[in-house]
RNA sequence: CGGGGCGUAGCGCAGUCUGGCUUAGCGCGCAUGGUUCGGGUCCAUGAGGUCGGAGGUUCGAAUCCUCUCGCCCCGACCA
């Protein structure tokens, strides 16, 4: 049992912090709200960085860079848009010494700046489509901030597209929330209900919001990518006018979708337990870890710790990567460097000790089950990767079959109400009501349709009683 | 932004009400040595603090007063 890690029944909120505490992927910046992220943080940033961005490209997209600071002005432009992002808003009114003209806005999301851009670039249907991301840090004044799932600034990256046809973009916004639901149910190993958005829940601006929506360890909901289709809105704001296959002037229609730094919250909150972090292996920057154990120095120096650094040589060759790393502090004792890389994360350890090297085997530990398992040295490599193959299936699968059990269903608005207020997580249930029958199940509840969940089932709404309302998901978010 | 709480060693805290009994303590962590060693041993020694900051009251301030900065929790808002 860990000694400095609350456990996720006494307190989840401090779980959570005292599991990234002791897996040092971040800390408090002397920045309100803001955090750093750590060198293990960031490697896990850098592997979901470049799952998505390979299948951005796979899918035709390109990265470009767009300016931190935008125009003020900029903001006004679109009406739903100054609505929902001023508040939050952080402003640069000075620079070299003087006050600016017009402050700047250092940017909480880019589809004002990269609109501005797109009118100057798209003349003509030969220029569409413009598929561009971008990766980059955004700032957002919060009120409430929590590492990784709510600070300041955060990275992610933005992707903006300009179609000729609404069907165009509309395809791509939904191909777009597809790759979001890849990466996060194969690489993160992180189950979403991939789905639209209610009217309520719309970025500002957009005509339709979609979201891929996780259940987190304690039944809370937990908005892990968003795609928009912002329809011709930002591109009459912008002026994002071509000359059509007629010969004519029509505004773009234009998307954009986003996945942070969040996933490394929804990382923690879906898959790890009260000794720590626990990470999926497609992601883990180190996959595996080898433990050499003996009192006597020279057993360790010359003959446990060659043989572990060329099992980690062979591993890393059949990985493909920098994956394995060897724990050569012998001094240490055992249960203290267990400890350590159990709150790590670190999917398998690797136990090679004196015992091992007698019986010709090593003992491989699971980090999500504890699993131990002794192996012949010869069947050391596959198994391995084997294992790492069954770890990532098993954290998917029993993370999904949590969430399932997880749901529920309400035939009634009371239903609802008892069903958030006792066991929580997930409700299903039929709505079709406005944004103010949100906001008055918010107040009533403290739950908030989180998806709608895709699919012709059609049901009369717990609400308003009418009948062809979409089966919704209902539960407490993040 | 409303309601609560808190700033004392890297972290967690005691001391503040009732100023002097503290040369500012304790636990964890850290360093060194020993012991132990396959899921957080035990012991010894040691390093580490302008008590958030600025004024003030006093013979004397971590402690009282004024101002100020910051953080956390609960709400409202959000990737």
């Amino acid at each position: 049992m860990a000694r400095n890690i609350t456990p996720r029944k006494d307190n989840y909120s401090q779980w959570y912090l005292d599991v990234i505490k002791a897996a040092e992927l971040a800390d408090y910046a002397p920045v309100r709200g803001c955090m750093v992220i750590r060198p293990t943080g960031y490697a896990i940033w850098e592997n979901i960085q470049a799952k998505l961005d390979a299948e951005f490209k796979r899918t035709g997209h390109v990265n470009a860079y767009f300016p931190l600071l935008i125009p003020n002005s900029f903001f006004q432009r679109e009406a739903e848009h100054v609505e929902g992002f001023a508040p939050e808003l952080a402003m640069v009114t000075h620079g070299g010494g003087e006050e600016l003209e017009e402050p700047y806005a250092v940017r909480p999301t880019s589809e004002t700046v990269i609109g501005y851009m797109y009118s100057k670039w798209i003349q003509s249907w030969r220029d569409l489509p413009v598929l561009i991301n971008q990766w980059c840090n955004v700032m957002r004044w919060e009120k409430r901030p929590r590492l990784f799932l709510r600070t300041s600034e955060f990275l992610w990256q933005e992707g903006h597209t300009a179609h000729e046809t609404a069907e165009e973009a509309q395809e791509e916004t939904i191909r777009m929330l597809g790759v979001y639901r890849k990466v996060l149910e194969e690489e993160l190993a992180v189950p979403v209900l991939a789905g639209e958005k209610t009217a309520g829940e719309r970025f500002p601006g957009a005509d339709h919001t979609y979201t891929c929506e996780a259940m987190m360890s304690d039944g809370k909901a937990l908005q892990s990518a968003t795609s928009h289709f912002l329809g011709q809105n930002f591109a009459k704001a912008f002026n994002i006018q071509y000359q059509n296959r007629q010969g004519e002037l029509a505004y773009c229609w234009t998307s954009s979708w986003g996945m942070s730094t969040r996933t490394i919250g929804a990382v923690i909150m879906t898959h790890s337990d009260d000794d720590g972090l626990i990470i999926p292996p497609r992601i883990a920057p180190v996959k595996a870890v080898i433990i050499p154990l003996s009192k006597d120095e020279s057993i360790a120096e010359n003959v446990l710790f060659p043989k572990a650094k060329e099992l980690a040589a062979k591993l890393d060759e059949e990985l493909g990567g920098m994956f394995t790393k060897v724990d050569t502090d012998f001094h240490a004792r055992p249960a203290d460097r267990f400890f350590t890389h159990l709150q790590h994360g670190i999917p398998l350890r690797l136990e090679l000790g004196e015992k091992d090297l007698a019986a010709g085997t090593v003992r491989l530990v699971r980090r999500d089950t504890g699993a131990k398992l002794d192996v012949k040295n010869e069947s050391v490599i596959p198994t391995v990767k084997q294992l790492l193959t069954d770890i990532q299936a098993d954290m998917f699968k029993r993370a999904k079959d949590f969430r399932e059990a997880n749901t529920h269903d309400a035939k009634t608005y009371d239903e609802l109400k008892a069903i958030i207020d006792s066991e929580g997580g997930f409700v299903r249930a039929y709505f079709g009501g406005t944004p103010e029958d949100e906001v008055r199940i918010r107040e009533e509840t403290g739950a908030t349709p989180r998806v709608i969940l895709p699919g012709d089932n059609m049901g009369k709404c717990i609400i308003t009683g009418q009948d062809n309302a979409r089966l919704t998901i209902f539960a407490k978010a993040y």
